[in-house]
DNA sequence: CCTTTCAATTGATAAATGTCAAGTGAAAGG
DNA sequence: CCTTTCACTTGACATTTATCAATTGAAAGG
């Protein structure tokens, strides 16, 4: 790996505390990597050796069970994968893939656990960093389970322009069968709830979104940040 | 709180390895109380006080939004709930009843927070749980997103059957209507799921379930040890 | 610049699931 | 023992969602 990796990797919050033995401990057995898009990087069901942090691009994490397959989330920079299973040593319930051209660190998931048996500061923060991934399946549990697919469909707008600082126009950042999937619903159901989304003011032409009459969205989406805010 | 309850506390898995004076100090600021059926125990939105642990009785946690309510898991002796946002300090994503009458204690989620920073056994226990509740909503999410509410069925049965010890009867341990909010349906649907279940070997009767084709039954449900397995 | 490819869309149809309105039956309470 | 209650069931129907089959359209590659 290269030696300009370190600071990021040291700069994520899951590093950030930790003690610089500990931290140099972990760092040595890690390879970083670059992947084309749509490499596979895990496949659910396998041993998990290393714990995985994407620096640059996108990974999709997706499961399958006979002959169907779902996205289960899409990580960015700084995003982990894998925490849950390297800890406790356990098959991998879910497969990755690159979506982008990806730069990933891949940590030997047995020097995560060594250096986490020594080290407080690091185990606090696999903690907290669990419990935050914890809490956002549970928002997603709650999200497939009350809403119907245009509800959710609308969330996921006002989410995503939230995070583009509230403008009223952006554009989606993942193409739209995979949002169909993360959403829990069909290219062609997405098509048409988009559609039925048009009186409420969601205008989207290819990749760009425009929201031209936001509180009417939101009347109809009803968004809570027990659901929809990924931070608490 | 009983000085017989203590016993039961610490040979549960999350402060079985921890040290005596910290599990002391846990347990000074307990409550255990023991509640009637039906008693809201804790709500959805509200600052979590206090890391509730199941010693007896039946527990469901479950959530809403906008005039609908939905099931999310039923918990028995030895499940702790509200971890997550016990460490986190966050708000509850879930509101929480006593289905039968229930014995349970209460840590105050300040002490948690404070004996997981200085208890390192405590801190690889909570590590350990939380990663496992992780893998197990995990889990759920891919139920409710690859299978239809048919399979879901077909697989909660063969999953009772093993708990049972893999008798061809037994008692279903919940209402139908909580059983229809867990598996993501309605209960009229859960009865007509049931009956089209009678050619592959299933037949219920009030509380009674009778498996008579396994295998039949695991032809539809195909289980796999990745969504269906609650270890690993 | 043209061809190829494939995501996205659209329409028609089917299947799954939910809703509403009655009924049934078993358990709890008087 | 009777009444009441309420979970459960059933049937009819509505809605939601998925599937299948074309078709469109934009981006990638030669």
């Amino acid at each position: 790996m290269r030696e300009s990796d370190i600071p990021a990797i040291r700069s994520l919050e899951l590093f950030r505390e930790m003690a610089d033995e500990s931290f140099a401990e972990l760092v040595r057995g890690a390879y970083v990597q670059n992947f084309p898009p749509n490499m596979d990087l895990i496949l659910e069901g396998d041993q998990c050796d290393f714990l995985h942090i994407v620096i640059d691009g996108t990974v999709e994490l997706f499961a399958n069970w006979s002959d169907r397959e779902t996205a289960m989330t899409i990580l960015r920079g700084g995003a982990t994968f894998i925490l849950a299973a390297a800890i406790r040593d356990a098959p991998n319930l879910m497969s990755a893939r690159t979506l982008e051209r990806s730069r990933i660190i891949m940590l030997p998931a047995e020097d995560v656990r060594l250096v986490f048996e020594k080290d407080h500061a690091f185990a606090r923060a696999v903690v907290m960093e669990l419990a935050y991934c914890y809490r956002g399946v549970i928002k997603g549990v709650k999200g497939l389970k009350l809403r119907t697919s245009i509800e959710r469909l609308a969330n996921y707008l006002l989410k995503s322009q939230k995070k583009f600082g509230g403008a009223s126009e952006f554009s989606l950042p993942v193409e739209k069968r995979r949002l169909a999937s993360i959403l829990g619903m069909t290219p062609e159901n997405l098509s048409r709830s988009i559609k039925s989304l048009r009186p409420y003011g969601v205008e989207i032409a290819g990749q760009v979104v425009k929201i031209t009459k936001p509180d009417d969205l939101k009347t109809l989406a009803k968004p809570t940040s027990l659901i929809d805010d990924p931070r608490s």
